[in-house]
DNA sequence: CCCTCAGTTTAGAATAATTCTATTATAATA
DNA sequence: TATTATAATAGAATTATTCTAAACTGAGGG
């Protein structure tokens, strides 16, 4: 794995550091939507003199290079998705539990003639509310 | 208008004062989608005295009635939209300015199995990205 | 293999949005 | 009009994120 991601970074404009290699260790195949703390507390295990900056900068570089989703769902604050393809999310409006919706819409989400008038789309992203199952059994 | 606003909130549970008056004007079929700080501005002309916490108490409060919407398009900050009924936004990535669409795309919102699995589902929110004219003949 | 330096890390301060606290004020009911 | 529950206020506190300036280091070139 760390392989894969030295091949990926190596020679492309992308200092990889210690502190960055764990965080794209964390990231990879990552599914859980974890938020800036979330990558900051686990990095600390290993390089427990990280600081948040690096997490920050980290994941601003990653976003800007498209590797990675900035996942706004959650008004409390940002998470993020490794898997840069284009797809929807839905959250547990009792727990935030965030899960990946692979399914392409757009065909459907024709605009009304007036928002054309005023826009020109250039993309989407469906938030689903909805009741995870494990909120729903506990209550 | 004024009167209007009166009768939908007087003896409901809702104290009327000069300040949640003028919020309450200054929302009344906007939709320009502002932010707490525009609403802070925009109240102070009248009310110099007003402090920001009325301004968030009472857009809290106007959400937790139902009254209004938390828009969360813009990752910078929230946005409150006076119109209540379920519908979707379009941002321009250049400008930040804000559109309402009012399409039900539900129908066609289907959830894969593996999605169903897991939650069930009670809403959903689309997020459209664009230009607006301005911004596109601009440059 | 090591030099160099642009890019990165770090601690801590700064910023910005929002919430909280304690006190004072007041709208709405009786 | 008196009472009281609720709201308004100033300012501090909190939280997420960004900035700053100095020290450090990965990686290409010699």
């Amino acid at each position: 794995m760390v392989r894969k991601i030295i091949d990926r970074y190596k020679g492309k404009g992308f200092k990889l550091t210690p502190q960055r290699l764990a965080i794209l260790k964390f990231l990879e195949g990552n599914t859980d939507h974890p938020t800036a703390e979330d990558i900051f507390i686990e990095i600390k295990k290993k390089h427990p003199t990280v600081s948040f900056a690096t997490v920050y900068n980290t994941v601003q570089a990653l976003r800007d290079r498209g590797d990675l989703l900035e996942v706004t769902i959650d008004p409390e604050r940002k998470h993020f998705d490794p898997n840069p393809s284009p797809h929807h999310h839905i959250i547990c409006t009792a727990c935030g539990k965030i899960g990946d919706i692979f399914v392409d819409y757009s065909a459907a989400l024709t605009l009304p003639e007036e928002t054309i008038k005023e826009f020109t789309p250039t993309g989407n992203h469906i938030d689903f509310h909805g009741v995870c199952r494990d909120c729903s059994t506990k209550q």
